[in-house]
DNA sequence: AAATGTGCCAACCGCCAGGTT
DNA sequence: GAACCTGGCGGTTGGCACATT
């Protein structure tokens, strides 16, 4: 096959952005817009990849990007989202305005992956390190939850595990708008509930087998093992899109889970709109 | 003051999915 | 349907700034 490279990299420049560059796609964007990456950097007099043009334009450049450190409700909102999702940053950046996906992956790395640490919770599975990694429970222990709790180191863990649920509330949403978001209320072990309004996880989901504990029904569905059922995948996210079924999800016809976040195509959370 | 270690973050890389030819 | 193009994603890395020895 061979693909051709996204651009001409014997004549671009690499690394740091400088000053005169920045001014450059700003300069051109504003006036032309976004889009057409690949023309952009010749259109623009810019030695550089589209790619590279794209990403600085994203990460850095945006006027709508919120600069600074993230707040108390940012970090749980970031935990909470990546329980759910997974290493999706695009989709947890998706809920954090003026925030980017590379940003939110850094931070996640740097400083939340230790704070969860230290609460003694694994970052990868959002369970108590020393669990059973077997289980297909998803564990949210109460202290992530609890902002109160972010000074204090958890206590050991125990064996003891809390399940979390995550309901899909039946949505009032007229008939004619079937993309409106339903509520997810997710569940912690301790009876704490909490609401996320308007993220989507709408669910396909075809026959369980292999013992996992999936029930639906018209008004809620209750997932179990939700955490490894929504890591599937990796960049885009064909599941469940609205036009596709999520048949590409599937693994021999065990448990097809397709999940399509509301809107984010279309841009709903969308900034840079 | 210099050397070394560590943390952070912007940017790069390779891959994937969807669209187009 | 195959080949190719493009945009987008997540993982990784290079280099800078700051802290420690």
């Amino acid at each position: 096959m061979g693909r051709s490279p996204c651009c001409e990299k014997a004549h671009t420049n690499k690394g740091a952005w400088t000053k005169e560059e920045d001014d450059k796609l700003v300069a051109y964007i504003r006036a032309h817009g976004e889009g057409c990456w690949r023309s952009l950097p010749k259109a623009a007099g810019l030695l550089r990849c589209g790619k590279s043009c794209r990403l600085r334009w994203i990460n850095y450049l945006r006027p709508d990007l919120k600069r600074g450190n993230f707040t108390e409700e940012e970090d749980e909102v970031i935990i909470k989202l990546h329980s759910l999702l997974g290493n999706k940053w695009s989709l947890i950046a998706a809920r954090l305005p003026g925030r980017t996906d590379n940003e939110i992956k850094n931070y996640w790395n740097t400083h939340i992956r230790r704070k969860l640490l230290n609460r003694g919770i694994d970052p990868s599975t959002h369970r108590p390190i020393h669990d059973s990694p077997l289980s297909t429970t998803t564990t949210i222990p109460p202290t992530s939850h609890d902002p109160t709790t972010l000074q204090n180191p958890p206590p050991p863990p125990t064996n003891t595990t809390t399940t979390t649920t995550i309901s899909f509330a039946p949505s009032k949403k007229p008939e004619n708008i079937p993309d409106m978001a339903e509520n997810v209320t997710i569940e912690f072990g301790n009876g704490k509930q909490e609401e996320f309004p308007d993220l989507n996880l709408e669910l396909s989901i075809s026959l369980p087998s292999h013992g996992e504990k999936i029930s639906t029904s018209s008004s809620s569905s209750t997932l179990t093992s939700t955490s490894s059922i929504l890591r599937n995948g990796r960049g885009k996210l064909a599941c469940g899109n609205e036009n596709k079924g999520g048949s590409e999800c599937g693994s021999g016809g065990v448990v097809v889970v397709g999940y399509d976040f509301l809107g984010l195509k279309q841009g709903m959370l969308d900034s840079t709109s």
